[in-house]
DNA sequence: CGGCGTTCACAAGGTTCA
DNA sequence: TGAACCTTGTGAACGCCG
């Protein structure tokens, strides 16, 4: 290990430099085109100390030392340092140890190195929290990615909800106020589409006729769901036909699924929460449509109900991105 | 002198330095090769007296006893020291005992350790004023860390607060009175915000639907915490865009805390104190989020309830400070 | 890529204490 | 006296913005 830590800078260093410095005196220009001939090699020496160089640091070619110990050296007040040979004529160049710091920044000034190009403080501030602001933008355009690309069913199904615990969220505040809002649709869908003309109806009676119950409740929940979709600005983007498509092709199945949601097996009720609907008796599909029907329902019930665990938002959203779908693959792997 | 350009350095530095300086055979590979054999031991050695050596001293290569024996010794006038032998020959190598000092001292001359490189009683006093106001410093910056950002629990509970106790404060006259300014933010942020339309809500009745639920107390929370913000002086300076991101970022995490805040266990209610908002029960987050949620909540809130000891002035600083971060950091963390 | 700042490992002084 | 430690300064390598 620390046998490596010897390092011997041996002549022939110091002599292709030496052969370097001493070739022309218009070293810039020639070095740019001499470059090509030795490519990896820096063609630039160092202005201060005759190192190697890059390029420019604070408006002069210099080595990367000469430009940190610049940086380092030159904005603290120049009295406090103190020659060490007290002559000022200290040598500096890259082979000297213990370079005098006075003497080697003098040279610096001397070979017109800026101490303005030096950032202050508060301009290094802003930078940092610049840098700062762009790795917070990036991290956060990662983790929405992540998010998107998640859709498959099966990451869904393997993801660690634990890591959801410490009061993390994958959607933030506008993502909220958008789900807000598509809420809002519903209640306002279910408001546009109220039961009218039987209102007098005894709030627990059953139905009574054939008609009635297509009324009651598969006509006013397909119309207050065609509300609620239309409301979506998404939706609203396609074209007239298309719409029409969607909704003739997914609305019985998404009218099924809201009875589905507003199913309560307790009672045995359908009803639409927060209406004056009346209540639609799970019996009386029997004097309408067949029997095998309302059992298949309540199956189908069963097994989708606890993915959405009752949670509102969850299924409003299902239903609005179900009507999105233009084929009947969905419905085949129900 | 001039010959011994050693140079200790990391692994790096030589392999990138080593294309150039390999071509020829100097004392580098000598060293080299001769520190592969005793790899684990430091390749070095006093050229003093032998002993390993960890690098230069005082421009020679010596070990730890060496550069200490010459630090002490070598200013002191030579005429004073005098050979244990007369003669000026005695051996001082490491595993010589009593070693003498006249002659260990000219050794350290003769091998080329320079006495200049000592400091001088002027400069080791100017450093040490350095070092003790860099020490000084440190500790400010410190404390003012600790004071502001400390939210590392480990910290917060190992502070020693008997040292509070002597009516000293940390806070001057115009910092209460920024605080009870604050403190009025608040206030008017939440008269700013009533319920309105329903406020004649029996007080205690549970939220029945998910609409309701997101009304309150979340979306009312949302925009009290807005106001609240939106009048600190500090966030009104921000460019409008760096105020919508910070919000953003941290608002429903925000919330989260503040609701933490306004929970009473004992009756399981959220409720902001001199209001007229409905309260909400804890039961209620079970019918639209999953249980586990609060649950979690409660977690947190055992956590950290104790550090805010449910003084209204830290917690509504703390709001107002995190609202701040601008990174995900901070919430790893917690 | 050029040219800033930052980071990190280490050189090389001094200081401490057994 | 000397091992262990603490300190600052240095420079190579790297990160980041324009
Ligand atoms: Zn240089
Ligand atoms: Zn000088
Ligand atoms: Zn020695
Ligand atoms: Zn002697």
């Amino acid at each position: 290990m620390a046998n490596n830590h010897v390092h011997l800078e041996n002549n022939q260093r110091i002599s292709t430099k030496r052969s370097l410095s001493t070739q022309s005196s218009t070293e810039l220009d020639r070095k740019k085109s001499g470059s090509t001939s030795k490519r990896h090699k820096s063609p630039l020496m160092c202005v201060v100390c005759d190192a190697d160089a890059h390029g420019y640091n604070f408006d002069a070619i210099t080595c990367e030392s000469c430009k940190a110990f610049f940086r380092r050296n030159a904005l603290r007040p120049v009295q406090k340092l103190k020659c060490r040979r007290n002559d000022g004529h200290c040598d500096v160049k890259f082979n000297i140890k213990k370079r005098c710091k006075k003497c080697r920044l003098e040279k610096c000034i001397e070979t017109g190195m800026r101490k303005e190009w030096i950032l202050t403080d508060k301009e290094r501030e802003e930078k940092r929290a610049k840098i700062e602001e762009n790795r917070c933008l990036k991290q956060l355009q990662d983790n929405q990615q992540s998010n998107k690309n998640h859709l498959k069913i099966d990451d869904l199904l393997s993801i660690d909800f634990s890591s959801l615990s410490n009061n993390q969220s994958y959607l933030n505040e506008f993502n909220w106020i958008r789900i807000r809002l598509i809420q809002d649709y519903f209640t306002e869908a279910v408001k546009l589409n109220e039961i009218t003309g039987i209102s007098s109806y005894p709030s627990i009676q059953s139905i009574k006729t054939t008609l009635e119950l297509f009324h009651m409740p598969i006509h006013i929940t397909s119309m207050r769901l065609i509300s609620y979709i239309k409301q979506l600005n998404e939706f609203q983007q396609l074209k007239q036909e298309d719409q029409v498509y969607l909704i003739k092709l997914n609305l019985l199945t998404l009218c099924f699924f809201h009875l589905i949601f507003i199913y309560d097996p307790r009672t045995d009720l359908y009803h639409e929460p927060n209406t004056k609907d009346p209540y639609f008796s799970g019996k009386d599909w029997n004097k309408t449509l067949n029997k095998q029907f309302h059992i298949e329902m309540k199956q189908l019930r069963n097994d989708i109900i606890d993915i959405f665990q009752l949670d509102d938002i969850i299924i409003k959203l299902f239903l609005l991105i179900f009507c999105f779908f233009k084929s009947n693959l969905i419905k085949s792997i129900i």
